[in-house]
DNA sequence: AAAAAATCCAACCGCTGTCCA
DNA sequence: CTGGACAGCGGTTGGATTTTT
């Protein structure tokens, strides 16, 4: 009854992927195509579960992976990203052209949430008042008649209506540049607004915005402490009560927009 | 130089949603 | 309708490497 279990574990290597091994599912994929993961490691004479398989070519061998070091620009993105979708590691990683979230996942873990839990100690330690800093202010609407899908990197999800960063080889870096420059002017913008000067010279990352959705001004304030300003909406739109239990994915799309105009 | 501690990251685990028999 | 296979995702682990003592 039913289909067979995806894979049996026993004798199946695990562990660290060997070149051999790498080579033998790199020229099966491109002899084949990927997918049919179930069937993939017989075929391609692999002892390894198809999950393994799937794995090691998405975060591995596949040829649009970007191998190398998170740059300031990267990393800016996915601390404004990971500020407005949480640990949605996969959808933070298709902003980022050629980076899984896999990797994505443990550089947070390992590189930014020691840093931001760092100045969250350093911020204590120095200051215990809680005031509000200058809003950096802009609309969603203003913000969405300048948004151009078709030419400046976002372009329309062919499979639904989510923004997405379409990988073209001979686009990428300019998309890429796009991004990073709009990220570098809005953290340039906010930290000129900033009044400590201290906290001006680090990259902190904390940034206080409004926006307009739906002729509804949502703020949000985001700070180190996780604090929220008085004022603030306290949830995010699309997690609004007012709005519908669970995610409202448009707003959730239209927020993402927004971040990345 | 050696041991201990910290860091990094590839890979694994388990859960969820979707598809299909 | 039910239940199993599968793909995909986020959390966690474990071992290799690097840094500190």
């Amino acid at each position: 009854m039913g289909r067979a279990p995806c894979c049996e574990k026993v004798g199946l290597r695990r562990g660290r992927w060997t070149t051999e091994e790498d080579n033998l599912l790199l020229s099966y994929i491109q002899a084949n195509g990927e997918g049919s993961w179930r069937a993939l490691p017989k075929n391609a004479g692999l002892l390894r579960c198809g999950k393994s398989c799937r794995l090691r070519w998405i975060n591995y061998l596949k040829s649009d992976v970007k191998r190398g070091n998170i740059s300031t620009e990267e990393e800016d993105l996915i601390v404004k990203l990971h500020a407005s979708l949480g640990n949605k590691w996969s959808l933070i990683a298709g902003h980022l052209p050629g980076r899984t979230d896999n990797e994505i996942k443990n550089y947070w873990n390992s590189h930014l949430s020691r840093k931001i839990a760092q100045n969250t100690t350093k911020r204590k330690t120095s200051s215990t008042k809680k005031t509000r800093k200058p809003r950096k202010t802009s609309t969603l609407s203003s913000k969405q008649s300048n948004m151009n899908p078709s030419s400046d990197g976002l372009l329309a999800d062919p499979n639904g209506t989510s923004p997405t960063l379409m990988q073209s080889t001979n686009t990428e870096n300019k998309q890429v540049q796009n991004i990073q420059q709009v990220v570098e002017s809005d953290l340039a913008t906010a930290s000129s607004s900033m009044g400590d000067s201290n906290e001006d010279k680090e990259h902190e990352y904390d940034w206080d915005w409004d926006f307009e959705i739906d002729n509804s001004m949502v703020g949000l304030g985001l700070g180190f402490e996780g604090e929220i300003f008085d004022g603030d909406v306290l949830s995010w739109p699309w997690e609004s009560p007012t709005t519908q239990v669970g995610l409202d994915m448009k707003k959730q799309d239209e927020m993402i927009a927004w971040l990345m105009s």
